[in-house]
DNA sequence: CAGGTCTTGTGAGTTCACGCACAGAAATAA
DNA sequence: TTATTTCTGTGCGTGAACTCACAAGACCTG
């Protein structure tokens, strides 16, 4: 049963009886309308309407397709209504992705977002793969590095993401406290895997201390994060992430050139949806906040 | 939201997640499918799709649309199926129209029909005006008289409805029987009221009698029947009718001339319905077994 | 890295479906 | 009856929608 068009077309004239009222309905010549009902007519291989002077009178089969395509007009109108009315509210699936090691700082973010907007289901997507914006995977990216410049995507500055050196009170009570840049060379380090890394803070860290010194590597910030923690060396953490555990010491105070650009990343197409803008208002009202917080404990 | 067209084009192309793939399953070229996307798109005000080299992926306004779009073809699909196998077997409606004098006669045989086929719904129109087949408004009528010489109507002789002059035993014992045709001028006729009338008993009544004679006039042949069994006087009485009252005294035997010719008429549309054909098929076999009972009791 | 094979997207040519203008038939009104 | 209106039905010309052809991008594979 293809060609739809012609079984709305059969549908208008089963409601008016005649080809003329379905015609002027459909806004069309009442001679296509006769063509479509021919066509549907030789299609099925059954008569669909008995021809008069007066008009059209459907037959069993006709009376069937008007039962069918009321109840295809009903919900066509309504999946309308829906499509044009969800743009307006906030409401909907929300699919925001980022590094996992953002997880925790983004995390009550989302539940405060979700008290607000409780019409709302967030989805966030962490993983070790990049979730693509591009093929729907997600609404609203966070991304770390330099600025992504893909073609479909609106990218803007989100905020900087403070690093600094910490290790574990156990650690320096151990090895002591390094007084210069230099002497982190003679501490132990923990870094990341990658030592190619373009991550800023690991590309001025291979500069200062030779790769013997990196005791400790990982793929994975949250596990450098716990070895710091645990310890076994001198790394970097998150400013914020280094408030959430009492036994880190600051070795090093942060330096802007340590901190990594995070970005907003949005599909065009989804940019302009008023609950991916009300989440970006919300993500970077916060950011402000973040930043001050950060820089009180500096 | 018109063009159900556009519709089913956006439900393939969710199908396939292709643009391509959703051409070859319409049979169309693909720059179709996404001129039909970009239109919808627009019409609804919303996307519908995430665009992208490797297809299209649905957007939650798309997947709403996949949804309805799948229920609406499964119903196309069933409402296919349904008509085209309504016409191979004998189901649905029936609906048969006669004049009301026929009623006693038919009744007994459609109840005879409906025991063979059950799944039929029969539906007996008897009415003062005539039901008409080319609205649709019957799918079988019995007619009397001349044939009848509709264009779109498939008309076949049925049989001879025999009459014969009757009266009740008390009109008999009162007023003697008539020997022979000239005899009924001087008795009390029950006849049609519209003395013009073109049945051909009647035509042939008022050649015989005057006017004067004609103490009962009605326009319903039932009437006449229940004035002649009331002892009103003698009058026409289908042959089949006066079996069932024992008070009847057959004046003159039935003759050809006096018989009007009955017809199967059915609409050119219908006419090729199995249920259709199997009703024809009943009723001429009981014709036949009528003529024999009729013949019986001259 | 290069080649091949999917995609989508866009401008140009062509066809098919639509609109127009009639004719015919039936019901209503005068 | 005749006139009028309102239907359906049909041949014909035109334009919108389709096909075609080509370009460009992304992905996989050797």
């Amino acid at each position: 049963m293809d060609n739809w068009g012609e079984v709305r077309t059969a549908f208008q004239v089963a409601l008016h009886g005649t080809v003329s009222g379905a015609a002027e309905a459909l806004g069309v010549h009442h001679a296509t309308v006769i063509r479509h009902i021919d066509a549907l007519e030789a299609q099925l291989g059954a008569k669909l309407f008995q021809r008069h002077a007066r008009g059209y009178t459907p037959t069993e089969a006709g009376e069937d397709l008007l039962r069918v395509a009321q109840a295809t007009e009903d919900q066509f109108n309504q999946l309308q209504g829906r499509i044009k009315g969800r743009g307006e509210g906030v409401s909907g699936e929300l699919v925001v992705t980022s590094l996992v090691g953002m997880a925790g700082m983004f995390a009550p973010v989302l539940a405060e977002f979700q008290r607000d907007y409780p019409k709302v289901v967030l989805r966030y997507l962490t993983g070790d793969r990049l979730f693509r914006l591009e093929y729907g995977e997600a609404h609203v990216a966070i991304r770390a590095g330099s600025a992504p410049e893909q073609p479909d995507n609106v990218v803007q500055p989100f905020f900087r993401h403070p690093f600094a050196l910490y290790a574990a009170k156990s650690y320096i009570e151990a090895h002591g406290m390094p007084a210069q840049d230099a002497d982190l060379a003679k501490h132990r380090i923990v870094c990341h895997d990658d030592l190619n890394s373009r991550a800023p803070m690991y590309r001025w860290l291979r500069q200062q201390v030779p790769e013997s010194a990196c005791f400790f590597r990982s793929t994975d910030l949250r596990a450098n994060t716990e070895a710091v923690v645990a310890g076994a060396g001198i790394g970097f953490v998150p400013v914020w992430e280094a408030h959430r555990h009492a036994d880190l010491v600051q070795v090093m105070a942060p330096r802007d050139e340590w901190a990594s650009q995070l970005w907003l990343v949005t599909h065009v197409d989804l940019h302009r949806a008023a609950k991916v803008q009300a989440f970006l208002k919300y993500l970077k009202s916060h950011a402000t906040q973040w930043e001050k917080t950060c820089a009180l404990h500096d």
